[in-house]
DNA sequence: CGGTCATTCATTAGTGAATGACCGGTGCCCTAAT
């Protein structure tokens, strides 16, 4: 069977978008892959395909709790049936089900974290996984050194699955992430699918102010005569709830978001703006993965990210729709000082590495006393175990260092005088293959193309039942 | 770096200024305590 025939007979699709058959072609031969796919181009498709042609289970590791339940569901509303995702949300019955049959599921999604776990590898063990795919695979990079070490542990499944193929997706990738995926999850001469990471249709401004003040007063007259749905990318926590309060005392739809909150607020936040009831998201970098809204029209930054990589992920978001989409960056004059010392505090301090080498039977103790962070002791009992003490103070450095440099990167962007759109896919080992007329604010920007606020319709208020039979009766 | 919170001080009573310490973002896990 042709794979546009599978394409249409199991998702109702009769061609390939870009990149898709080139990626499906080799995975269906048995190749390891990585492919580097913008936002918006359908890489879940890259394993979806495949899954009805070979033969075991395709197992996909995924960085989001949320992202997981997201992917399941989708595919269970496109008849898929025989999906499952393995996490913490599962009651220990439910849980004690799918051992029995795990085997019987074409799909399993699931976090690293739990990925390592010894009971849960024995598990895995019994079954047939023909291909072990990494979402996200950025997040090897981004997080796997200093947040969510378990990143960096994903080969460990590989011999015990006896070494299917794998396939690594992500839409941000520089040339030396790309080979800390292949090194981190032991692929030999992969299938490396790179499609150009620059989007035509996002234009790039900054504003340059004195003080957060000024910016502040820019920020309200701008998202007044904007046109949603945009997000703001704010530096901590409670400036994303500033941010909220300011726009919604001025009448604007807007809300904020940010790890600190209960899950189910972040998730109502998160469904009101997909369902276009809420214009403005002010959050933190928390905000964006598995948000799939199309029309986005403006992504603000009202503080730095930490690196380029960062930056065009949250601004990536933006204008999946293929229409004009706006990011704009704000800088007011000591605005680095967040950024450096956030970007310090990341990994383990030297004092921390010490002092879990020389008591690591009560590293724990340690955590509890608030003598070591615990995402800290995590890192360095992944490094511990791998590199001696003095390795590991080493390897710290040396992180220290490439963190460093991510964060020139981003300051010699936000001081540049040269076109962005061409820094910034330099930045990603790539050269820009024509510039658009509407590029960015060191080529000019034609700002009446983002589209004006529009009147809504007032707010639909559902009526009980009683009311609306009232209604309708004389 | 910049904002916030706690402490200190002067002093005769509850507050206000000044100083210094501290913190800031991203998520999985099934733990221990309710």
């Amino acid at each position: 069977m042709k794979l546009e025939e599978v394409l249409f007979s199991a998702y109702g699709f009769s061609s390939f978008r870009p990149g898709q058959r080139e990626v499906i072609e080799q995975v269906i031969k048995g190749k390891d892959v990585v492919a580097l796919l913008p936002t918006g181009m359908g890489k879940s498709m890259c394993y979806q395909l495949p899954a009805h042609i070979l033969p075991g289970t395709v197992l996909v590791v995924s960085p989001l709790l949320s992202l997981m339940q997201d992917q399941v569901a989708q595919l269970k509303k496109m008849g898929e049936k025989s999906v499952v995702a393995i996490n913490s949300f599962l009651k220990p019955q439910e849980r004690e089900k799918i051992w029995q049959t795990l085997g019987s599921y074409r799909f399993i999604f699931i976090s690293p974290e739990m990925l390592v776990q010894p009971f849960v590898k024995k598990q895995l063990e019994k079954i047939r996984v023909s291909l072990l795919v990494a979402d996200e695979a950025h997040c090897i990079s981004q997080w796997g050194f200093d947040f969510r070490p378990d990143y960096l542990r994903i080969a460990e499944i590989l011999p015990i699955l006896k070494f299917p193929q794998v396939l690594a997706l992500t839409a941000t990738a520089t040339e030396k992430v790309t080979q800390e995926i292949k090194a981190y999850l032991k692929l030999d001469e992969p299938f490396i699918y790179k499609h150009s990471m620059d989007r035509k249709n996002i234009v790039y401004d900054i504003k340059k102010f004195e003080d957060s003040r000024q910016k502040l007063e820019w920020l309200t007259s701008f998202v007044r005569k904007s046109a949603g749905p945009g997000i703001i990318y704010a530096g901590t926590r409670r400036k994303s709830q500033e941010l909220a309060a300011i726009l919604m005392d001025q009448g604007i739809s807007a809300s904020y978001y940010h790890g600190g909150m209960e899950h189910q607020d972040r998730v109502f936040v998160q469904q009101q703006f997909q369902n276009g009831e809420l214009d403005w998201v002010c959050s933190t970098n928390a905000f964006g993965m598995g948000v799939h809204i199309s029309n986005i029209r403006h992504v603000v930054h009202f503080q730095l990210p930490t690196s380029v990589e960062g930056y065009v992920q949250e601004v990536g978001r933006a204008g999946r729709d293929g229409e004009a989409a706006l990011a704009t960056l704000l800088y007011a004059e000591g605005d680095e000082g967040l950024l450096q010392s956030l970007v310090m505090d990341e990994l383990p301090t030297r004092h921390e590495i010490q002092q879990v080498a020389s008591h690591p039977a009560r590293a724990d103790q340690l955590v509890a006393d608030g003598i070591v962070r615990e995402t800290a002791l995590r890192v360095i009992a992944y490094w511990l175990s791998r590199l001696s003490e003095s390795e590991t103070l080493r390897q710290m450095d040396f992180l220290q260092s490439e963190k460093i440099k991510q964060v020139d990167k981003m300051k010699k962007l936000v001081n540049l005088e040269s076109c962005i759109r061409e820094y910034i896919i330099e930045c990603f080992d790539q050269h820009l293959k024509g510039k658009p007329e509407n590029c960015c604010v060191n080529d000019g920007i034609d700002y009446t193309v983002f589209g004006k606020p529009q009147a809504k319709p007032q707010k639909v208020v559902l009526e009980s039942w009683q009311n609306r039979l009232n209604a309708l009766l004389p």
